[in-house]
DNA sequence: TTAAACTACGAAAACGATTAAGTGAACAAA
DNA sequence: TTTGTTCACTTAATCGTTTTCGTAGTTTAA
């Protein structure tokens, strides 16, 4: 490997010298400066990250938290279009990307220790399935920065999508087509998300007068479908079924759609149904899907960049809350209804 | 940040000693050694992995060339897939994943420079948009320990979905259900990928002794979902149309299936289509999808194994091709059809 | 008793960069 | 001429490890 001190004996200049030239900084002649440069470029000189980290204890590295129930993370549309958003805005501005390890088969480090271990400039939590883990906790305390997505912890900026007016701006979509008994099963619990929706749900509920009988409102973790079948069945076997139901994700929907269409009824004729997160499938399905697109990559970048900032220009690095709106994508899966259909118990 | 210096200062040993006790070889009384380790836990002491990689040039990091076009690759189900299996693996084994920076907006770094500059001790290339390109071919020619997925180079170690077997198998399956013309809409030439499925296809169909007219072979982009529409239409229009189309992948599939129902055609009564992937959407869709599952996570872990092996263990590294089989989905999209429907031009 | 061998540790160089402080030359001001 | 100031560069320390070699002290063999 070409070093700086070839360089420097090639050019008949000290190895500060070289330095000097190549990071574009302290004093040097003109002439000099180019000449190492020219020479640099010559040998194909590659700095060594390891030895400017050891000194400088900036490692231009971010670590990124994208831990995974069953292992599968990685394949959710939602997360990966985050992670992806984050990767492009992040190597934009000379930053890498390393997963933080969530092994520990043999090794003790905890997720802080391996991000100490790994000199992370700062740290991305993008999923996670237990954000109140003593874990991930210590992460969040620590005093890397840190950028959450998704949940809110007093330490880090957050980048959060609009889960509330997306959750309203749907409800109001599917009144404005006449629904009045409308189902909601929503995402496992403990999720800031699902907090966030669900009070978006009631509140919105009780601002178009809506009565949600406590039967509407199931539970389905997100991705499963299996659960969100199970779901669906409960609501269609009440004596007042909805007409329409809200899922918790457009993979979740399938579930639901499927038991749907198998007991004979129709999209949106018999029932209407709205997702959510907007995946590439869900406008390609017939009826295309109503439900609100995620602004993944947006997510992504915009984490990116505050990180990079408060790591920048810790001074001044606030704590900020960045919220993404969604777009609601109307599609067809929510059909108009007349009054009559609503009362027909 | 706690060093070796202060466990020997709190020791009353040298860092020598330090080094060894956690490293555990070297020359070391039994004694000494449990005292520094305890104190090492004690202090909460993590290695400096700069220091370390400066001096043993071993970073523990790999390195993964995931180029996308469009920048949307982390969310193709198939390449998330492996690039899970890959990091489950190498994180089993205290490897770290680092992105290879694909960003050149300022800099002049090629993809060998940036793994040379974070010092790589082997690189995963899992997704490319052109293998044959400079840059990609000279980082394959490097002396990096390089693994690639789906495409062959000499020097390399590859890993690869048997995309032989799986076409042959999907056509065979095909064929047992009576099906004697079929065409196949195959992803973009240029492809490893392509070049193997469709040798295969023209293969098994000579085994079948199956005559493929010229216009039963269309080309489509993998998940061109427009483009499979397009091809479709085209296939459809045929004078002697096919009964069963094979398309590039289980989501460019989709494009086909919705031009299919938009002329009022059932599937699988009307006409016969089959993907490939077998992605998790797949089995989710009425009727089930007859495909190809590729063991994306099986793939990633075999990437993995076989580079970290060919790092730790040069002398005995080879360059191998492993084949992982893929399984065949029969789902229900493709149906049985009586020899005369095969006969009615 | 003396020499050889072994044990357990330390001293010091090295990895490749950064950076504060120092130095000699050139030049300007007094 | 002397003094002070720039300029352009060098010296040398440093970051935190690893690793080779050296060396006391102890044990064993002759």
């Amino acid at each position: 490997m070409v070093s700086m001190k070839m360089i420097a004996e090639r050019c008949n200049v000290s190895v500060a010298t070289v330095s000097k030239a190549l990071s574009n900084r302290g004093d040097i002649g003109e002439d000099t400066k180019n000449r190492i440069r020219q020479t640099a470029k010559e040998l194909g000189y590659v700095p060594n990250v390891a030895a400017r980290a050891l000194k400088t204890n900036h490692s231009y590295n971010i670590g990124v938290l994208f831990e995974e129930q069953a292992g599968s993370g990685l394949t959710h549309e939602y997360f990966s279009g985050v992670l992806n958003g984050l990767k492009l805005q992040i190597e934009q501005q000379h930053y890498d990307l390393t997963f933080i390890n969530t092994s520990f088969e043999n090794s003790e480090m905890t997720y802080l220790d391996h991000a100490r271990y790994r000199n992370f400039d700062g740290i991305a939590v993008i999923c996670c399935d237990d954000y109140e883990s003593a874990q991930v906790q210590e992460l969040l305390k620590s005093d890397i920065p840190t950028v959450t997505v998704d949940y809110v912890h007093q330490n880090c900026t957050a980048v959060l999508s609009n889960n509330i007016k997306g959750m309203e701006d749907l409800m109001k979509y599917i009144y404005s087509q006449g629904h009045r008994r409308i189902a909601y099963i929503c995402g496992q619990a403990g999720s800031y998300v699902t907090k966030d929706r669900l009070a978006a749900f009631y509140r919105t509920a009780e601002e178009l007068k809506l009565d949600i009988p406590e039967e509407y409102v199931k539970e389905a973790r997100y991705m499963e479908t299996r659960e969100s079948a199970e779901a669906t069945k409960a609501l269609l076997d009440l004596k007042n079924p909805p007409t329409c139901i809200i899922y918790p994700d457009d993979m979740a929907l399938i579930g639901g759609r499927n038991v749907i269409t198998e007991r004979g009824m129709t999209i949106p004729g018999d029932i209407s149904i709205a997702g959510y997160d907007g995946i590439r499938m869900s406008q390609l399905l017939h009826p295309k899907l109503t439900t609100i697109r995620q602004d993944t990559e947006r997510i992504g970048r915009e984490a990116g960049r505050r990180l990079i900032q408060s790591i920048e220009t810790p001074k001044t690095a606030l704590v900020e809350r960045v919220v993404i709106e969604g777009e609601l994508l109307t599609g067809q899966s929510v059909g108009k209804i007349t009054p009559e259909t609503n009362n027909q118990f």
